[in-house]
DNA sequence: CCGTTGGATGACAACGTTGTCAACGAAGTT
DNA sequence: AACTTCGTTGACAACGTTGTCATCCAACGG
């Protein structure tokens, strides 16, 4: 910038003007810097600019994994929301591990992003505390928080399981399976309390032995389709709480050449090519990437003064053929 | 960091040399400017360090679609990477318009990103050289750039084509389909070639008839497997030049209930539960991703010297059972 | 006892911007 | 003619770090 304000012969704050925009330059002048900054190639430091603002223009994406379709969707919905902000986004994967979570959060932050969006991967998140009192806002999606309270968006988990097994009720199954992830995680629990609601309501006593709640891995699927299915009065119908899980079930199934109705919570690519379709309790990422952005942005801008608010988004059924088996 | 210095009666040079871990400070005055850290919860200023030492610690990685499973799979490789070196990553897509790759490169360049990955959208880069001689070193991926020298990373297009037309070839099929992308798009031509090459080698003559080049939709898929299927001597194979085509045409193909053996470029999620198996020739997103990001982080280092470089990938064949079915 | 060495510490400038404020000249007012 | 107003311009400090260099004191050798 020093460098365009001697060829143009103006000084250094009128560059500025003219890089910033501001209408109160002469025209001559303007021409002049404009014209010096092209031949020199000048491009503002957005660092430089950041330090001085106190503005980075920069947001950080905090994930459980960058390649698992469900994130990078609504990766892309915040990078979308972002853009029009003129704010680039920092991604980066957890791995399901609470220290790497804390430890990008917070490399985050000495990046002074101005916000922060977090798919929570550990229990607690008081170590944000300091920050989010320092000024950077923060919303949690997915899950909510460990210990402290915050801005959320979440799917309505156990509407959709409810939903799911409504669906498979209304096709006549009355020993329904539930194989979710590890009782830890917010939305596996969410799921299975909805699996348990839906039993309860259509009059089914909730029974241990239909449920299966691990990681999922391909063991832990063949193990759990075991327990459901070899005994004298085997699962005729199953809801498979996550993605992976219902992958895992499907090539168990496969292997087996066995079949039983069943809907997966989240949607899977080429679900409707399968043979039959796949039937799905369907997420909306890019409505919560979407929503979880706006949020922020508006925390952004200054509207800190409300307490912190939760969105939920619907999961809707999507039948494909899978859901459809009849009972037996 | 001004007010650490002042908890702890130290100057501010001393508290840096705390933050940075140097070894020449006293034990007594390293413990009191912890202590104090810790107390006011102080974080260094990335940017302001930054603009000291002329890095931000920072790379931008420009894809066509965060959302893709292709790129959001190379993007965690570069993540992983750049996660050994303490690097962070700005993911932004392109959406394959030339303006906004441009946009957003330069959106990089002006975050001061110490290099970039480019999986570029439009034909020229040129508009990169100003940055490149200031000193950002750019890599590209999945395509070469349009009209500079750079290093790139690429899948070895014409080859995997080969290898899956040669595969369809041993299962006895002599009219082979291809369905490809818009001619302009670099991958496409070069998988076309291999296409050809194949055909040739084995001592069938190429016809534009088989050949359809368009951007992959539903349309497109369709209007491609009339001109395949419908007439005197219909293809009994085919092979799809994306995965975006390979699932238009596998979706119009289970529409119509027809059958012909099929070989994909580019793997998909999935592609093992269908029936048959989708035999595909898989690139290897993740290697490239890494690769990208070694070179890249090889020319952060300095190692400027010598010229551009581009690594090729070779693409795996994948039989699964739609690419082993025989011809009639 | 003095000069030298070496390690710890701090003062200061600099990185590239922008906010603040003062200076300036032209135009308009009394 | 003197005074005010207004818009344009630039000098300077500040943002939060770190590199450079000077200073200081202790230990050491002659």
């Amino acid at each position: 910038m020093k460098d365009v304000a001697a060829s143009a012969g103006v000084s250094l704050k009128t560059v500025s003007r003219v890089v910033n925009g501001e209408s109160n330059v002469n025209d001559d002048l303007r021409a002049a810097v404009l014209e010096s900054i092209a031949q020199l190639g000048f491009r503002p430091n957005a660092g430089a600019r950041g330090l001085r603002q106190g503005r980075s223009g920069t947001v950080g994406l905090l994930l459980e994994d960058v390649a698992d379709p469900f994130y990078s969707i609504l990766s892309r919905a915040v990078e979308e929301v972002a853009r029009e902000r003129g704010t680039m986004v920092f991604a980066g994967s957890s791995a399901e591990d609470a220290d790497r979570e804390r430890e990008l959060a917070l490399a985050f932050c000495e990046r002074r992003v101005d916000g922060l969006i977090v798919v929570p991967a550990g229990t607690s998140h008081s170590y944000l505390l300091p920050e989010m009192r320092a000024g950077i806002p923060v919303v949690f999606v997915d899950r909510p928080p460990g210990d402290i309270e915050a801005d959320m968006i979440l799917t309505d988990n156990r509407g959709g399981s409810r939903r799911g097994v409504e669906h498979l009720l209304s096709h006549g199954h009355r020993r329904i399976g539930f194989i979710g992830d590890a009782p830890e995680i917010y939305t596996a629990g969410e799921r299975l309390r909805g699996y348990r609601e839906a039993l309860e309501a259509a009059g089914i006593p909730f029974t241990d032995d239909l449920v299966t709640q691990a990681r999922p891995s391909s063991a832990s699927s063949a193990d759990a389709l075991d327990r459901l299915l070899d005994g004298p009065s085997p699962a005729t119908a199953l809801l498979c709480g996550n993605s992976r899980t219902t992958v895992s079930v499907l090539r168990e199934l496969a292997r087996r050449s066995a079949r039983l109705a069943l809907v997966g919570f989240d949607d899977v690519e080429l679900g409707d090519l399968l043979q039959p379709g796949l039937t799905v309790v369907a997420q909306d990422p890019g409505a919560m990437g979407a929503a979880a952005a706006r949020l922020l942005f508006q925390r952004i801008a200054g509207d800190t003064a409300g307490p912190p608010q939760t969105v939920t988004i619907g999961a809707r059924l999507i039948p494909r053929g899978s859901g459809e088996l009849p009972a037996p």
